[in-house]
DNA sequence: CGACATGTTGAACCTCATCAACCGACGTGG
DNA sequence: CCACGTCGGTTGATGAGGTTCAACATGTCG
């Protein structure tokens, strides 16, 4: 009941995995999980080792990274809060999970997890969900890195936070935090630092967006934003 | 009876997702399939239209492209023999498929179909299985779009087929069939036709492949291809 | 055989990576 | 309190890798 109480005040009850579940179902996953903070940097899990920890993010943002022999990195998703972090049914983890912010998690031990997915099928169906529309949002990164231009690749982040973010989406005058410093901005989008610094004043010289220190963005058009990405505005 | 003969008789019987279904499972599955070919190049789905449509791929290979407003296209995923197409749970296509060489299908009409994803447990567990494999390779790939060289794509792309087609994958001397053109090597790989036909060359002229006509693909050294590649020799 | 698609090779160009210097913010220790 | 080092970010100069454009070779199918 006490444990039951700490969900229902969780900010991402409704959002995460935890929204298809019945209060009895709720409960059983509570009892399982614990709360744990992770700073800036740190890492949460690490390729190539046993699968040990599935978690939602109650704040902050991860990513989650490959990298060649020779130690060139590229970014493979973002999760933010309410997202869903882990592995299921699979051995050993196929890349790095770390803290690119401040990060508050709501872990689960996988044994006990797995247990309750093959118990509980709205929950399978909604972890089965997310994954596809990470596959989805994989093969539109995809397309980004393959044939995508620099200045088309940082339009298209700063469009994808918008969309994430900012507060009325469809709005001009959106503004939001960068949760990225520049160079997991470099290994998101597969370029350097200097690139994307430079398209960023790129972007600002042009007037589609204004920057606010480093991390604060506004964006005047999202219309003209979406045309520097080269996609379509609906997308 | 006769109907399931027919999948008793399939050659990619054990692979594909029925590989996970009972005699009786099954029976139901091949009650709404039917066969049907297509000639290399012609379109199985288009993007942004309705999913209509779900199949195990019985022989051929089929590429899943994007494509931007201007044209420009990226294969974002490929699918061989025992693969299974479609998008589960998804109002709408998020790709084309397109037959890369000939292709022979068995399709299930997607009403259908989802009415049986949803009274056999086995079958969805199996498609998420996949899914999640489908995910895991997806972020294979975008490290090799974001961040390896014109020569480690190629390099990496041919292990990639070797490792699914070789009939004695560990072993040097393994062979395949190049089942794309250059130019659709070229949209998987982020890069133009000149530069793969640069790179096979090169690849030739150091003696790691060798190349018969345009498709025969010899491979001298898998350990050398892998190192070529950029990427350990178990990976 | 001829026509068209596919593949190769060459030369010029351009985008982005690389190398380097610099700036400001921040934290630490003398 | 200021000197110092570190980290994140910006800007400039240079060059390499890959694209682009073009011509040519090869293959395939009627």
């Amino acid at each position: 009941m006490d444990h039951l109480h700490r969900c229902q005040l969780c900010a991402v009850r409704k959002l995460a995995v935890c929204g298809a579940m019945s209060d009895e179902q709720l409960n059983r996953l509570n009892e399982i999980a614990h709360y744990k903070k992770y700073a800036a940097g740190q890492t949460i899990i690490s390729s190539d080792q046993p699968v040990t920890l599935f978690a939602n993010i109650v704040s902050g943002t991860i990513k989650l990274t490959k990298v060649t022999v020779d130690g060139r990195e590229q970014i493979v998703g973002l999760l933010f809060a309410s997202d869903f972090l882990g592995r299921t049914f699979g051995r050993t983890n196929r890349y790095f999970a770390m803290a690119a912010t401040d990060v508050e998690l709501c872990i689960f031990p996988s044994d006990a997890f797995e247990r309750l997915i093959a118990t509980f099928p709205d929950l399978k169906q909604c972890l089965f969900e997310r994954t596809l529309d990470d596959l989805d949002a994989a093969r539109d990164w995809m397309l980004l890195l393959g044939r995508k231009s620099a200045a088309e690749r940082v339009a298209s982040f700063l469009l994808l936070l918008a969309c994430r973010f900012a507060r009325s989406p469809q709005q001009a005058g959106a503004q939001f935090d960068m949760p990225l410093k520049r160079a997991d901005m470099a290994d998101y989008l597969g370029l350097t630092v200097e690139t994307v610094s430079r398209q960023m004043t790129r972007l600002k010289a042009t007037g589609i967006i204004e920057i606010k220190g480093t991390r604060g963005i506004k964006l005047f058009s999202m219309a003209r934003l979406a045309d520097a990405a080269g996609q379509s505005p609906g997308d």
